[in-house]
DNA sequence: TTTATTTACGAAACCGTTTTCGTCTTTTCC
DNA sequence: GGAAAAGACGAAAACGGTTTCGTAAATAAA
């Protein structure tokens, strides 16, 4: 079957394509009667009008970009679960992009957007991404970028955040209550914004609790799951000082901890305790049920989304900054 | 700045718009030297082709549309990574549309995508779809569509799917070998394609060791968390014969079962014995670890991609089938 | 009644690429 | 040396909407 287009419904109702237009967009040069008509023509003939050509003629695509390292993993589904809810609202489409947590990656992806495919970014960057020549690139084009989870600071663009410096220290300090005196941080990434502000939170709940802080308890992990649970395991196998707690600062982190523990017959939390930045609901059913710091991640996607429909509409967004909390979670990972 | 067209190349290099677009396409009407020139000065001015006149041109949208119920969901997240491995590979744009379980949005999805906007379409059913006018509305209009995991047996299409009757039948039996005697099938849908095949396994399994098949074994959970945890500790509650197997049919009633069981005082593996489908990884540090059918998620979406790129060459797929194997991973839940 | 205004519609340009036909040189071949 | 062929490019028509600018008729104001 053909495509129906305005052009068949001028031509079925002997007028003109633009009064089929104006009467689509019920504009009020057209009468209601006409209106009626084309529109029930359109109905019958299932007219759906051909997004491309809109967009092309309006310079907008009704689309927006969202940039994330990864889908499978509880936090950014989650943040896509928010900005859809926001974006079907508004009539928009989202188109996610995936970056694997490779710069290259995320370099492509920004370069083709600044082909006016999408009118608005969300964007949280990949671990490796350290300059941010591509994001200006695209603001540039006039293609608004609102940051959300990870920014990177070197650019100044809108940004929703949650407050990693307070969850990090939140996380260690609950840990020192609870009796740790050797804590360990897990991080992803040296330039990741998420990570060295959780590590900083961390550095300073030590500083305030008179515990010192050792270059050898922040372990660098990886993207590679089998590595990182060899580093992991080497970790808590040292002694003199043993390490007593573990703060990990994301959630894929859970599931090698976990193992390692176990393989190595340490016991949680009377070994070594645990909290883990993580939004996965299954945190209450690990044995022991798992303290985490858990990110408002749906409420952030809400918002940079919303912020993002802001700047598409023109407003100048560049500065805002908005910081939801994150909340500990205490659970039978970390108690005494 | 303003986004560098055809034309402005055109301007600049005295050349005619065609001869830029020959250029870039690198046709063999236009000479190695000025095709030299066109790309030095679309590289230096930073020229991306605008994807909407293309596509209004050329009839294809170079992006496919992924309808899936839900992202926060490990299935429908590995699967993704699978089909944007293909599609990126080819040079395809993924569009990935929410339907949270609700037929009214795939309507509305699939309706839209009448438009032209994608160039075939990866569907997987939402639990309510009971119908496939709409999805026949699409097929109609020369738009190719390929189910994966939830098919509607009632439309002719394309379909890559896993051995569900096999695997409900593997689950049942091995709890049966386990020594179980009283298992309970806790299903998503009365309609979904998987859920029943899976039942119907279930019950295969149940009459080929010659155990009773009991309607009340058959619990219909919802897509609502706390609805299921009323329902599923219910029937943990039952006397005479008291549940002691439970065949989970999907990954999110995980959470329910062990949260159910831990609330009753009730001991996985030794009260009750559990399978679940599931794919997260989380299974194995789960207390008792979880025995799982793990379904080859981003297996089939790269099949699901691939055969619909065939589709959208031309190729006739309609009654194209392909089934990849779920394998049962047998862990602490289950075993004696 | 004449003029001004409103109402309802149509013609045509436009968005940026692609592609089909020319057309003008230059080369090749007999 | 003349005809045929090849090479290199340009003009213009699409693709399907949207929007600006006319304009004819109907109504309101003077």
């Amino acid at each position: 079957m053909k495509h129906v287009t305005i052009r068949a419904l001028a031509r079925e109702l002997n007028l003109s394509v633009s009064t089929i237009s104006k009467a689509l967009r019920d504009s009020y040069e057209i009468s209601a009667e006409t209106k009626q008509r084309v529109l029930a023509l359109a109905a019958t003939l299932n007219y759906t009008p051909n997004p491309y050509a809109s967009s092309l003629r309006g310079k907008k695509s009704r689309t927006i970009g969202v940039v994330v390292p990864e889908v499978a993993d509880s936090f950014f589904s989650l943040a896509i679960n928010g900005i859809e809810s926001v974006m079907k609202a508004m009539g928009y489409h989202v188109l996610i992009c995936l970056t694997h947590e490779q710069f290259d990656n995320e370099k492509l992806i920004l370069k083709e957007f600044q082909s006016g495919r999408v009118d608005g970014v969300l964007l949280s960057v990949s671990r490796e991404t350290l300059s941010g020549e591509h994001i200006r690139d695209l603001a540039a084009q006039d293609v608004p970028v609102v940051f959300f989870d990870r920014v990177l600071d070197e650019v100044q663009a809108a940004r929703i955040v949650t407050n990693d410096f307070e969850s990090g220290y939140a996380a260690t300090a609950h840990l020192v209550e609870n009796g740790c005196r050797e804590i360990v941080y897990l991080g992803i990434s040296e330039s990741l914004s998420i990570s060295n502000r959780r590590m900083e939170g961390y550095r300073q709940a030590l500083a305030d609790h008179r515990l010192p802080f050792r270059t050898g308890n922040v372990v660098a992990c990886t993207n590679d799951a089998a590595e990182n649970y060899k580093t992991v395991k080497k970790m808590l196998q040292r002694k003199a000082p043993r390490p007593d707690g573990i703060v990990a600062s994301v959630e894929k982190l859970t599931t090698t901890v976990y193992q390692a523990c176990n393989d190595l017959r340490l016991r949680i939390p009377s070994d070594v305790k645990v909290v883990c930045f993580s939004n996965l609901e299954i945190a209450t059913i690990l044995h022991p049920s798992l303290t985490t710091i858990t990110q408002p991640a749906f409420e952030m996607g809400r918002a940079a989304a919303s912020l993002l429909l802001k700047a598409i509409k023109g407003n100048n967004v560049m500065s805002a900054e908005m910081v939801i909390p994150s909340v500990l979670i205490p659970r039978g990972s970390s108690t005494r």
